[in-house]
Formats: C-alpha cells, structure tokens, sequence
DNA sequence: CAATTTTACTTAATCGTTTAAGTAAATTTT
DNA sequence: AAAATTTACTTAAACGATTAAGTAAAATTG
C-alpha cells in the first residue's frame, strides 16, 4: 500500500503518533495514557502494560514541545561562546556536551563572533522558555551587563573560563593570575629580561587576571617595566602579524613572549620565522593553548594548558545542579579549576 | 519595591510576558495581538502601532514552543557529528551556524563520539517535533541506515562530508576520490616508491573513496602492491601509536605515509621521532587535515585541505532551502567542493 | 439609499501534553 | 451492612500561541 502524492514534502507525517492517538486505539483517555507513560501510581499494571507495549510498537516519542509548554521546562540549555574552531571551546563544548546528554538535556549552540551585540540579540530572544538555563563565555567586547543580568533574573546562567565576577553566579575559571605569575616566572628562569605579554584589547576578567600575574612577576624580579609590558593585538590575524612583526624589528625587541590567546601563536611563529628570528635562541616563547599538538610545532611549543573539557562538564553540572534543586545558590558551585604549565622547546635555555 | 521571596529560585517569573497579558492591557483579543505583530492586514495601523510599542516596552518574546507547537515548525535543526573536537567538524559547525542564525533558525548540537548506538538513539528522540531537519556526518561504525531512513521518511536530512549515499537526499562532499589520487600522486613525485595509507577502520564511504583514489595512483605507477597498503587504526591513540611505531620499524618500511584522519598526524610524528626516523628525508608525510597550525609542525606538515566552514554552510544551505521549499527535491542539492593540496616540509624531496 | 463590500476586530478551536478535580466501582473498615 | 477509603479511571482546563470563522460598523457601489 503506496502512499506517495503528486506534490508536497515527500516526508510522511503518518498522522505522528500523538497520545490522543494511543487513547483512541485502547479505548483510554488520553490523561490514562500520559499517566501510564509517567509510570503513575493511579493506573493498574495491566493497563500501563497495554499502553506501554502499544507506544513501544507504534515507535511513540511524545511531543518534546507539547510538554515543555506545559510544564515550563525545555529540558534544553544554551550555550552561548565566542567561536568554535578553537580548542579551548570545543573542548569545553564536548564536556558541556557529555553532561546535558546523561541528565537528559539538549544543547543549542550560539555563536557570538565576539560581537557583544550579537551576545544581547541571542540573550533576549533565549528569554522566554526556549531554554532552562545558559552557559556561557562572554565576549572580548562585553563591558557591560545589563542584558545578563536582565537574563539572569528570570534564568540562571553559569559562566566559564571567560567569566562574569558582576554577576553573582557560579564561575567556572582556572588559575588565570597564578598562571600569568607561572609563565612570567617560567620565562625569568630561562634567562628572559624583556617579556612581553600578548593579549586581545578587551574587557575579560581573565585577560586581565593574567596580565596581573605577568606584574607580580616582572615587579619581584626587578625587571624593566619599559620592556616588560602587554601588548595590545586584536580579532585579525594579519593586523596581528604586523603588530608582532613591527615589535620584534624593534631594537630592543622582547626576548620573551606569553601569549593569552591561543591564535596568536602563529603569527608568532610566522613573525620570528619571517625576520630569522629563532626561538628559543632569540626569543622564548609560552601560549595560553590548548592545541595537543603544540608538541610537533617547530619548535615545540611551550604551553599553559586550561582543562578546557574539565570545565565545561563543570558548568554544565552546575547549572543542571541548579536546575534540579531551584533552592540552590549557584554562586556557591564556582570553582577554579588549575591549568597546567608545560615546558617544550619554545622556552629552552 | 523588592520582591524576593525567602525560599525557591530567587528567578523572577514576573509573570512572563505573553499574548495574553498585552491583549488585556490593551483591552483587545489575543488574536488581535497576535496578529499585529504578525503585521496583519487585518489589523488597523494604529492599533499595530499601539501593539508594537507595547510589546517593546514589556520586552515581549513569543513563546517559543506554543508558536512551534501549533505550527508544527521549530525552526530548529540537529546537527548530528561524531566530535567538535576536530578542525573540521569545529570549522563546519561554524559555517552551519552562520547560515542558521541568518534565517533565524536554532541549532541543536549532538554528539555521538563515533557511537553507533548514539547515533541511534538520537535520531529516535529527534522524530517527534523538535526539530525540522537533520544535518549529520555519520560516526565510522555507521554500516546500516534504516535509523536514518526510518527518520528521513519523516523528516528532511543533509549529510556532508561522512555522507551516506545509501539514503536519497543531499550529500555535501569534498573530492575524496581525486583527493586520494593527488596526496599519492605527491608522495610519488617527491620520491616515494612504498606509500601506506593510514586509515581507521570503518564504514565511512569518505575513506573508500580516499583509498579507491590512491590505489589507482599505485596502479598507475605500478607501484608495489605488497608494500603500498592500507593500514588500519582505531580511535585509541596509544594504540594507534603502537600501530605506527611498529610498522616503521619493519626493514620494509614506507617511505611515504597518508593519513586519512587528521588525528592519526599527531601519532605518526611522534613514532618517527622516537624512532629516529627523519621527515621528510626517511619518510614523507601527508594528512588529510585542516589545522591552520599545520605549517608550523616540525616540520610543516603537508595537508589535504577541506573546505570545512564552506562544507558547513552548503549542507546548511540545503536544508534551509528544503524547509522553505517542500517540493525541493533534496537529492539535486547535492554538491562537491575541492579540496586543496598544501605542500609543506613533509613531503620535500 | 439599499445592497454590497471592506475594515477591524472577536470568538473559539486547535496544536500535544499534563494535571487538578471529579466519579463510579471495588475494597476496607468499624 | 453502612460508612469510609482506595483504585482506576475520565473530564476538562490549562500552557501560549495561531487561525478559521463569525460579526458589527464603516465605506463603497450601483
């Protein structure tokens, strides 16, 4: 028995299996069934038995939007970052992943491009029942909060690595200042006097946490605070290579170099390669990366690694925590979590 | 006038704004609010007007699930992929997310960590309303279809890149085949003469496809059959460490080396270097990979570039096209978009 | 100006669930 | 055995939107 028309979709509703179709078939109302389905105590065992095995047979997948209007629970969280094609966030996107997979929750993806605009549009538009909560790293351009916060009332979010401390809620982060303080450290140990740290002009909290811990140790050693400085570069990547390139044709061009952000290391490379400029001889050189294989860079790239994975099952159980547990105090569930600093041939004495 | 409550969430329901409220601040019907905003012709200017500005001072957003509930339309599709922690797949989501957000659609994010029964079951849970339209690329143990068959009676899918050309619809693909043929077709010229093609064990008509291609490179320079060979590996990486490390230490070993899988690079550099294996001199070595880093291994690794973000959008595209037009035949949006071969270090004469 | 059409609404049903409230029959209690 | 309770259902309202069908008043037509 065919059942192909001359036009429309193609795609066959069958008449999608509803509850109201089960009652019809069982003679049952359709509050019987959805009561059954629920394994309720008000419906014998012989008849959830019926409904079970005819739902079973007739492949039933109650309708995830019917129910969520309903109960005012999607059963869906968002997860709003900047990019995706970087591994810190797709590593921490698999984590989130993982987690929203075994508590039964569906993620929606957002890309913000680090656009604070784009962060505001997603925000509003998420904030009527689309979705139980939000995970998110804000943009480089987002100084303020208002549109989180306004979010916020009405739905919790939890933030990681690129963090929110205005907005009083968990914050998953790892050491940023310590490892700031670390790669400074690393680099005085291997004979560098002339540091510099590379970062995005922007507003995060992590950047700047780094940045501080760069301070720390340039201040405790004594070093030269005209060479030892951050340096500003910005969202494109040939801007960036000239930024890099015209700051290592300087005279007194650094001899150390820390990287906040995981792109810049190939201009980096690119930059020193293009001016015979070789690292580790002539400039050492640490990245806030993710990349496992900074290994086989040329030379082996010397990193802070940002349990990225670790993260976002973090954030994501926080905020399933609190889901679960509406009394809950999500500011309660931050948490840092270390990176760790490994030393490769782009640091060798 | 605060308004917290000593136990629950702490989140402000505020009464969220709906259609409802609007018509009763406004002394009109639902239908006329709902059709105002719908910009109806029905509606008089002013009173359009009067809604507008209403709805913007109340910050109203539509109730997602109740319009997608009655319109039976989500204006949400799945993307089904094996892992985001990868460049492809990264970059592709990428590509998939700009041409969802442009046409106002949301993307819901599954993985299936190359899991069969993953896999499965999250097409099962998908076939009821929540979402309009697949776009996947199918995990490697994917060998039978009746799962997705089973889903594309109902709804509209789009594979692309791990495709599967069993099912009738859109398959978005890049020139494996040719592919296959010009990474051995470099290795040949660079000197190679016992050329392997690492690849994983799988179902995958991309890999057939890669393999057919260098095959017929081998043939065509009637190439040693014995020692020009597809080999095997899995997704353990210590494993597949192993799995190199052993077949470079045979007295027979190649002189040139394929990888199929981005992942397997990593692997294969390490067990020439532990080995004092030297490339490009010993062995040359080409992936099929998208990392940008990719120049700045040691040394710079030669790739097969795909067009992932592009690859990304075209799939996107498809489906988009398909929802908005139901007479669409999928299956003529198909389309093939090259690759480019990168010649690097590794593969120098 | 009576008849018709158009305008600008409203009423009410509907999408597929869930759930409070109701109810008849069976069971238990006293 | 009458009263009270429990069991296993059903009825109907709701969630928040959309939309076919209905309607009174205003505008247009012949």
């Amino acid at each position: 028995m065919l059942c192909v028309g001359s036009r429309g979709t193609g795609y066959i509703d069958m008449a999608t299996v509803t509850i109201k179709m089960l009652a019809g078939k069982l003679n049952l109302s359709t509050a019987t069934i959805s009561k059954a389905l629920a394994d309720s105590h008000e419906i014998s065992p012989a008849t959830k038995q019926k409904v079970l095995q005819l739902a079973q047979e007739l492949n039933y997948v109650p309708n995830a939007y019917a129910g969520s209007l309903r109960r005012h629970k999607s059963k869906t969280i968002a997860v709003v970052i900047p990019e995706v094609a970087d591994s810190f966030f797709s590593l921490a996107l698999n984590g989130i992943e993982e987690v929203a997979l075994a508590h039964g929750y569906h993620t929606l993806i957002y890309l913000t491009h680090e656009k604070l605009e784009r962060e505001k549009a997603i925000l509003k538009e998420l904030a009527n029942g689309r979705v139980d909560g939000l995970l998110m790293s804000v943009t480089v351009e987002t100084g303020t909060f208002d549109h989180i916060r306004e979010f916020n009332k009405q739905l919790p979010v939890v933030f990681f690595d690129r963090v929110c401390p205005e907005i009083e809620t968990a914050q998953i982060t790892t050491n940023d200042f310590e490892c700031g303080y670390l790669a400074a450290e690393h680099l005085i140990q291997a004979g560098c006097r002339k540091i510099v740290l590379l970062s995005v002009s922007n507003n995060l909290s992590i950047t700047s946490e780094r940045a501080k811990g760069f301070q720390k140790a340039v201040l405790e050693h004594q070093l030269n605070g005209v060479f030892c400085r951050v340096v500003d570069c910005n969202e494109d990547a040939a801007q960036n290579y000239e930024i890099i390139k015209a700051m290592m044709s300087q005279p007194d061009r650094p001899d150390g170099i820390i990287a906040t952000v995981e792109k810049l290391t190939i201009q980096i490379y690119l930059a020193c390669r293009d001016q015979n400029i070789n690292i580790p001889r002539d400039v050492k050189v640490i990245c806030f990366s993710n990349q496992p294989s900074a290994l086989i860079f040329d030379p082996g790239l010397s990193t802070i690694n940002q349990p990225a994975f670790e993260m976002g099952r973090a954030a994501a159980r926080a905020l399933l925590k609190a889901l679960k547990n509406s009394s809950l105090l999500l500011a309660d569930e931050s948490v840092e979590i270390p990176s760790t600093l490994i030393a490769r041939g782009s640091t060798k004495m």
